[in-house]
DNA sequence: GTGACAATTATTCAAGCGTATAATTCAAAA
DNA sequence: TTTTGAATTATACGCTTGAATAATTGTCAC
């Protein structure tokens, strides 16, 4: 019984591993079937050693959580950029419905996340400060946006923009990841951009990138 | 040790508890902790009991899924009820803004079940059923509604707008569900009606029930 | 009545789980 | 070179799981 090959990484890489592994498992067996065997085999190392890196299974899945929601904030404000904010805005919407973000592994860990976010507080506070932050992100675009056309900005008012915009995303994004062949006669992107610009009392064409 | 007193009940009336502690487990601890010990305690029967009924635990857990999407469906539909299209989009719109469809655990719900969707194929099958009852219930009462307002209906414009519609509302309905101490300061329904016909090009108010 | 039979409870089983610990390996300090 | 110690692999443990089966109960045809 030849033994596995011992192999030495730095923590942060082994880190890094096991938290892709524990995403790759979840995405692809749901919560319920990722198992601290399952995802070691993912990583390429040994079960036993998941639990120098992790207190407990526990921990690297809210550790797993919390990097999927980094990556997908991190994916949109690159997009993002820098420019006018109608601009700016138009490329948010674009990065929201458009890969990496639509995809069905990324809606599945999504949606396995959110499951979990009334049964753990761990998983709830996680949640709460990366939905902040995203939220925070379309009020400052639409706050812009509304000091670029020259209006003043009433908070109350960005604020339920901010929530309208950001639900048409939400769920156009949600819909769209799930079944993509229910859209084939659309231009996602360009739709969903119209749409933004008539929640904020724009010109159909003016959200555009 | 004190022998659990023998009790017969129909076989619809097991079917049903046994669906519903199964929601309710899921609910509660997820599908990752959802047991048939568990599921067998909360309906007051013994474990074993359960496969007479579904075949496995597998089943049990789609027949659920089932339940649910037929629940939520049915509550919307008798909301609705008869009237004139603009009426009924309107109470279409705030039956999917209040009490029973915005709830926490049915958030949870049907959370778990999205992301099993990717996973298993017959959770797959139930989801497209549902979510096709759904959608053609929107674009139902978006075609009535443009004949109402002696428009011509065109397909791929009611198409759109129905998809457009059913994204912002499914969008308030998952943020609100999950996180409603953020919008305390906000009339979701009323909000949501004035931006359903923002989006279908109404006067804001022409959405009122 | 009573015997057959389906519904229910109780028990059992093998497999897989998260975790703990023992045994090994390797690199770097001494 | 030798020793030490952390990183890794391997093994073991106790428990829970879904499922199968055995034992019991009550109903109903006859």
């Amino acid at each position: 019984m030849a033994r596995r090959p011992y192999h030495r990484e730095p923590e942060a890489v082994r880190q890094h591993d096991l938290i892709e592994a524990t995403l790759e498992c979840i995405a692809e067996f749901g919560l319920a079937g990722t198992t601290v065997r399952e995802v070691a085999l993912k990583a390429g190392i040994t079960p036993g050693l998941i639990r120098r890196y992790f207190h407990t299974k526990e921990r690297l899945v809210e550790a797993a959580y919390a990097k999927l929601s980094a990556d997908m904030t991190a994916t949109i404000n690159e997009a993002v950029g820098e420019g006018a904010a109608a601009l700016r805005l138009a490329r948010f919407i674009r990065a929201n419905l458009t890969a990496p973000l639509v995809d069905s592994k990324t809606l599945s860990l999504w949606a396995a996340f959110i499951s979990a976010v009334n049964t753990d507080a761990a998983m709830a506070a996680i949640h709460r400060d990366g939905y902040r932050g995203f939220r925070k992100n379309v009020e400052t675009l639409i706050y812009d946006l509304t000091v670029e056309r020259g209006l003043t900005p009433i908070s109350s008012l960005i604020h339920s923009q901010s929530i309208a915009v950001n639900a048409l995303i939400d769920g156009l994004w949600i819909e769209f990841s799930i079944s993509p062949e229910e859209f084939n006669s659309i231009d996602v992107v360009a739709f969903a951009q119209e749409c933004g610009a008539r929640l904020l009392g724009l010109d159909p064409n003016q959200l555009k990138d």
